[in-house]
DNA sequence: TTTGTTGCCGAAACCGGTTTCGTAAATCAG
DNA sequence: CTGATTTACGAAACCGGTTTCGGCAACAAA
């Protein structure tokens, strides 16, 4: 009874404030169809470009739906379709490094990508390798998104395995050691360092130290490669005693150049996979009384903003990671439309920012030991 | 023909595989009825805690989900309930200021507490006003969201009127002039500038800065009214010409504090509404020749970590992003469930990071304008 | 024994879409 | 002019859940 009143009372509404039947302010495709004197299905094939459709048809549709504000439900379309449009990303928030600065950026260019095909863009965080599998198997098994964008790629790379297990579609952000079929999208960082090493080389310097990434990570491996690609181009003997790795972070990128400087023939530049350990490498020239981009030339990689602030500026390869961002969504909608994944990788180039860091070396290892040990003596004895 | 050849392989296969009926290898609340022999309206009232089902049934329903690894799809429950359970989230990535170094944290605490309730979140990224409110719209039309956290809030906030009027829930990060009834949480940044004033004053300070944020936020207007309430709890007369605004850069931050320096009667002490501009007024005072925290002291607000790596460090009000984001999520929850938001509202304490930017003058307003005068007649000289 | 209750579950409607299938009308070929 | 195709749409099934409703059985009260 009461039942009754209410629904007379909702159509008169609705006939006066032109709002669907169900009293819901929402226009469903029912509200369209009664409006069109269509079927529903119709009124779906058309939406959707079926070519069963007249064009006609199709237009009055479009026009009804556009004046009555008509957006499908998404997840109501997921139901029949599998697909809910969007892309999944778990960030790992363990670690203090290089991922935090690029994030904004990133974010916008996956989920401007996202957007422009009517897609969105579903995150979560983790702060352990387990929780990060956690996540990512929870998301999927809701279908919380179509498929995944992998951060961070290690050499070997757990998520991988799990999402090939659950058949959810995924795309890399670098690569992995053995990549299989997957689909990736990475910046050419060996070939960046590669290209820093001949810029060193024909700077002049003979010594030139390179300090690495943290070793799970698959970049780091790749940057290495380059490093001694670089060095092989120059025709430089490999010295083992001047690569470092493992410094993520300003403090161990510290503790790295120091130990280099500390050798008794130190390199006189030193080359950084990540701008991070570079501005370590700062407080340690700083510290040691020597003079960067002339004493001691420094090029790292990734371009965050503080390597410009910094003093001299820092001389560096700059990677966009809006490009990023959109290209892996991009790639990642196709995959989940069906592309094949091994036909879906890209690769682009980090540019180089030469700023003030680097240069003609003003002496060669023997002095700038000297130097240093003149320093650090001078250092003891002031605090002494 | 084709198409039951099909059929017939896939039963085949998931006979032996034991996957459910339909050959997609999900489970469904279907497969679970058929396996217990029970109607599935019956399933999904015992998973749903429905209290006409029989502990005895409910328990071996839950076994047996667990057993076929059941996991309801959430949008399929969505189009009954009306609940995507996911949390929106617009970032604004115009402007190159604060919000980017606390990002991550950010990001975690809502993602965290979103996942203890089985909820999600969805991000989307705006470069402009007019493209967030469309982002907005449109999240909240094809309802990938059920509800929005809206972050840096303007002192009218044109989100808070569509919001409104499209009936969606949505909690604030921090304040509007005009509160409504809206959901709000935010650090009291008026009291910490306040406290700033007081310490600084305490010290012995006699003119004191400050060097706002950004005009169109709200939090500008609360922590100018917080360095007002301080200078008054000190009985010091406010003094209009030591005011600055809008710096939320480096280089801004640097602009202003050169305009404070250069007065005839410079402030010993600066505040700053955000870490970012504190950063521009240490260079502001290397180029005047000023000692930090003796020449001139400085506090500012945020806790941003390169205020921790600057020399000195920076004393500053540190305000922790991923208990904003825990608690923000944790409110929107509950609004969207039906609380009412104007009982929704909270607020926490910026914490008070002393560090090495401010300490006791070592000389008046008139010493230190000689010094600057000095210090800027030796830089010119030096120039030509 | 009869008459309420209450507990517990099955059956079916329902949510808002998509997709399949069948068919009347229009068009085409012969 | 007839038979075979197309064209364009209606009707209904379907997706995977949730919720309503009705009724059987068991138990308590009369």
């Amino acid at each position: 009874m009461i039942r009754s009143i209410w629904e007379v009372e909702l159509r008169v509404q609705s006939s006066i404030a032109r709002l669907p039947r169900n009293g819901n302010s929402r226009v469903t495709i029912n509200d369209l169809a009664e409006a069109l004197g269509i079927a529903k299905g119709t009124v779906s094939r058309a939406l959707n470009g079926y070519s069963d459709i007249s064009d006609g048809t199709k237009l009055r549709v479009a026009k009804q739906a556009q004046m009555m504000g008509y957006r499908p439900l998404s997840h109501a379309q997921a139901i029949k379709t599998g697909r809910v449009k969007s892309l999944g990303l778990v960030l790992q928030v363990n670690e203090r490094d290089g991922q935090r600065p690029f994030l904004t950026d990133f974010l916008d260019g996956v989920s401007r990508q996202a957007s422009a095909e009517n897609w969105t863009l579903t995150v979560a965080t983790a702060t352990s390798d387990e929780e990060g599998l956690e996540s990512l198997q929870r998301l999927a098994e809701e279908r919380k998104a179509d498929g995944f964008i992998l951060p961070r790629t290690k050499i070997k790379d757990p998520r991988v395995a799990l999402l090939n297990q659950l058949a959810v579609p995924f795309v890399l952000y670098g690569r992995t050691q053995d990549l299989g079929n997957s689909a990736w999208f990475d910046f050419l960082g060996e070939d960046a360092i590669e290209e820093a090493v001949i810029r060193l080389a024909d700077f002049g310097h003979q010594r030139i130290g390179f300090i690495n990434g943290g070793k799970i990570f698959n970049y780091s491996l790749l940057r290495e490669k380059g490093y001694r690609t670089g060095l092989k181009r120059r025709g430089y003997k490999l010295d083992k005693s001047l690569i470092r790795k493992d410094a993520v972070t300003v403090d161990q990128g510290y503790r790295e150049a120091l130990s280099l400087l500390r050798l008794d023939l130190p390199p006189t530049a030193i080359i950084c996979a990540l701008d991070m350990a570079a501005l370590g490498v700062y407080q340690a020239a700083t510290e040691t009384g020597l003079d960067i981009g002339r004493d001691l030339s420094v090029i790292a990689y990734d371009g965050i903003p503080e390597g410009g602030y910094a003093s001299p500026p820092l001389t560096t390869f700059s990677v966009d990671s809006r490009i990023a961002g959109e290209r892996l969504a991009a790639l990642l909608i196709a995959c989940i439309r069906g592309t094949e994944p091994e036909t879906l990788r890209e690769s682009a180039y980090a540019t180089l920012m030469a700023r003030g860091s680097d240069g003609v070396p003003v002496c060669d290892s023997e002095d700038l030991a000297r130097k240093i040990r003149a320093a650090t003596k001078k250092r003891e004895s002031i605090t002494c």
